[in-house]
DNA sequence: AAGTATCT
DNA sequence: CGTT
């Protein structure tokens, strides 16, 4: 049956215990934008500084009980927005749901997220690879679902210099990697400038991690 | 090094 | 290469 062929079509195995779920989000995506909106109200997009010094090109929030923060101190989660001084926005429910639905589908059932990093690019912003390793459980997966323009996703290896590969994310769709495949390699390259009818000129990401 | 520059 |  054909629409039985386009919905397998939808997820892609990348490796063990990582997968694509195309256009999962799809059905959400306005209400996941106006929490977005809401998030933003109250704790800003801002760009982060690496350990190193350097701005990030990307401007990040948080919503949930602990957000991902980086500056001179390094890389860690925060209770408590540093620019605020205030704790994190709470996490919509809808968020919540979300991420519980995909982590199911991709085979992590239970999959309860205490942090969504709420990544904001704009044309020319990028992600260089790296690892998701300030969790405390790395058994818990990793929920990143893509909001606006598409962009190039990298998914790389286990080490740093395993070759990568080159997957088009568009909105809606979401990735799940965990298992064996939770601390692979991952990045997005710099995005290209474009417009798209519910994010305008820009890509967001929600990132859904169990980070306490 | 979740950063960038630079060379082959 | 270096406010890792």
């Amino acid at each position: 049956m054909i629409a039985d062929l386009f919905a397998e079509s939808r997820t892609l195995t990348l490796d063990p215990g990582a997968m694509l779920l195309g256009g999962f989000a799809l059905g959400v995506a306005p209400a996941l934008l106006e929490g977005v909106a809401a998030i933003a109200a109250a704790a800003p997009f801002r760009q982060m500084a690496t350990p190193g010094g350097r701005r990030m090109s990307v401007a990040m929030t948080n919503c949930g009980a602990a957000g991902w923060v980086t500056d001179a101190a390094g890389y860690r989660y925060a209770t408590a927005d540093p620019l605020s001084g205030r704790p994190w926005p709470a996490m919509p429910p809808a968020f919540r749901d979300l991420a519980r639905r995909a982590a199911t589908a991709a085979g992590f059932a239970g999959f309860d997220p205490d942090a969504c990093l709420v990544n904001l690019y704009r044309p020319g912003a990028r992600m260089a690879p790296h690892q998701d390793i300030d969790e405390r459980d790395m058994g818990e997966p990793i929920v990143s679902v893509s909001l606006g323009l598409s962009a190039t996703f990298l998914w790389g290896g286990a080490a740093r210099g395993d070759p990568k590969r080159r997957l088009r994310i568009d909105h809606g769709d979401v990735l799940v990697w965990g298992g064996p495949a939770r601390r692979t390699f991952h990045g997005i390259a710099p995005l290209a400038a474009g417009t798209q009818p519910d994010t305008g000129e820009t890509r967001i990401n929600l990132t859904f991690r169990r980070a306490l």
